[in-house]
DNA sequence: TCTGGGGTCCTAGGACCC
DNA sequence: TCTGGGGTCCTAGGACCC
């Protein structure tokens, strides 16, 4: 293993959704596609060369592009590839980090002897995701995940792209700032501003001043990235951290009544894709859009975790009700809610916060405890502090 | 460029605790 | 008693990503 070698590829799919409709449907090949309905979700390369991106209106998009062909969305297909593609990723090798369901960083440092140079590797694994899945997938091979991310980016369509440590300033410095991979609209009009149009301006540019500009977060990340410094390791596992949804809800005005039917839908979602991947949440986020394009959220977080449609449902209203004075004539177009700090069901631990005046409601818990999951599944009880603090612990008999 | 749905991380203030 | 330093959790909003 040596970490001074470009041994960190970047792989991900090219306009993925409008690529599987393009492979299933030969007739689409070659031709301008969009998925999605109103609203473009993907689009085919040949669409992009007329102007067309995501997300636009079919409509304007249609207007730019005359022979734009519209494909309503198959997301059951475009999973069902996502999976047979990270099985090859799997197969290349274990240490795979996940970032949607379209790209991945791969980590081959360790393969040299086994299965030859990270370049070899990318070739082979872009043509087995060609020949066994059947679509065009772009590879950045480079020394730290940034460079790889932008180098994917730069080999599309169908690329594949390798910078070598020593070709790393002629790469990446020429790119306009809003290239690096977390620096968007804002950050990227405050920098321009300020004369610094390059990743080479900004690299130019010492900490103090980024962070200055930026903030310590986006300052220090735009000072790191711009210098090649991305220490940053392929994480195996990753697990998301709330589960959501929302739904724009159109412009003609709304009553509060038509508002409290979206949410109880948009609950049930959630609360069902929870029950579905076992996880449990204890922190509900209400989210609420309106017609001027502003945005509020009001959360609250219980007790417990759940994922009990009836419980989340009535932290949602009481969120929803407490909000509706403030909100009375501005037009809401959007209702999400988010459940956050997931864990696991069952949970491999559960904190059940008491005092030290208070040990019958302790009592009370571990009763209910060993009713949800049987006396055998409660196994030990650790006490904490108030601060997180290991405290002791003692293992728990079954009766 | 007038815009969907699903996420992540950072910031900053306040409540609360010892 | 009105006073320090260190810390966590919660909430709301901002920015960004695919």
């Amino acid at each position: 293993v040596d970490p001074s070698r470009a041994s960190i590829l970047h792989a991900d799919l090219d306009s993925f959704y409008a690529s599987v409709e393009q492979r299933d449907d030969p007739s689409l090949r070659g031709r301008p596609v969009s998925v999605g309905g109103g609203l473009v979700l993907a689009c085919s390369y040949e669409a992009k060369a007329c102007g067309v991106y995501t997300p636009m209106a079919f409509r304007k998009a249609k207007q730019l592009c005359p022979d734009l062909v519209d494909v309503p969305a198959r997301f059951d297909v475009y999973m069902e590839a996502s999976k047979a593609v990270f099985a090859i990723f799997h197969d290349t090798t274990p240490l795979v980090e996940g970032i949607s369901v379209d790209e991945a960083f791969l980590d081959v440092s360790g393969l040299r002897r086994i299965a030859g140079t990270p370049t070899e590797i990318a070739v082979r694994l872009r043509q087995r995701v060609r020949d066994e899945v059947g679509l065009p997938i772009s590879v950045g091979v480079a020394r730290t995940k940034h460079l790889a991310k932008v180098a994917s980016a730069a080999s599309k369509p169908d690329g594949l792209l390798v910078v070598e440590p020593e070709d790393e300033d002629r790469f990446l410095l020429p790119l306009p700032v809003h290239k690096l991979w977390g620096v968007g609209p804002k950050t990227t009009a405050k920098l321009n501003q300020r004369g610094i149009f390059t990743v080479g301006d900004a690299a130019r540019l010492g900490e103090d001043s980024l962070v200055a500009m930026l903030g310590l977060a986006a300052g220090h990340k735009v000072h790191a990235l711009s210098g090649h410094r991305d220490p940053r390791r392929i994480e195996v596992g990753r697990r998301r951290g709330s589960i959501g949804s929302q739904s724009a809800i159109g412009w003609r005005p709304k009553t509060d009544d038509d508002i409290d039917r979206t949410l109880v839908a948009i609950v049930d979602r959630v609360a069902r894709r929870m029950r579905k991947a076992k996880r449990l949440g204890r922190t509900v986020t209400l989210r609420l859009r309106f017609e001027d394009w502003d945005r509020i959220t009001r959360a609250h977080t219980m007790a417990a975790h759940t994922s009990h449609t009836e419980t989340i449902l009535d932290v949602a209203r009481n969120l929803l009700r407490s909000t509706l004075p403030d909100i009375a004539d501005r037009g809401c177009t959007l209702v999400g809610i988010s459940v956050g700090h997931l864990c696991d069901d069952p949970p491999s631990q559960l904190v059940l916060p008491f005092t030290r005046h208070d040990t019958e409601a302790l009592d009370d818990a571990l009763d209910d405890l060993k009713e949800r999951f049987g006396s055998k599944a409660v196994t030990r009880a650790v006490l904490l502090r108030h601060d997180g603090g290991f405290s002791g612990s003692v293992p728990m008999l079954p009766d």
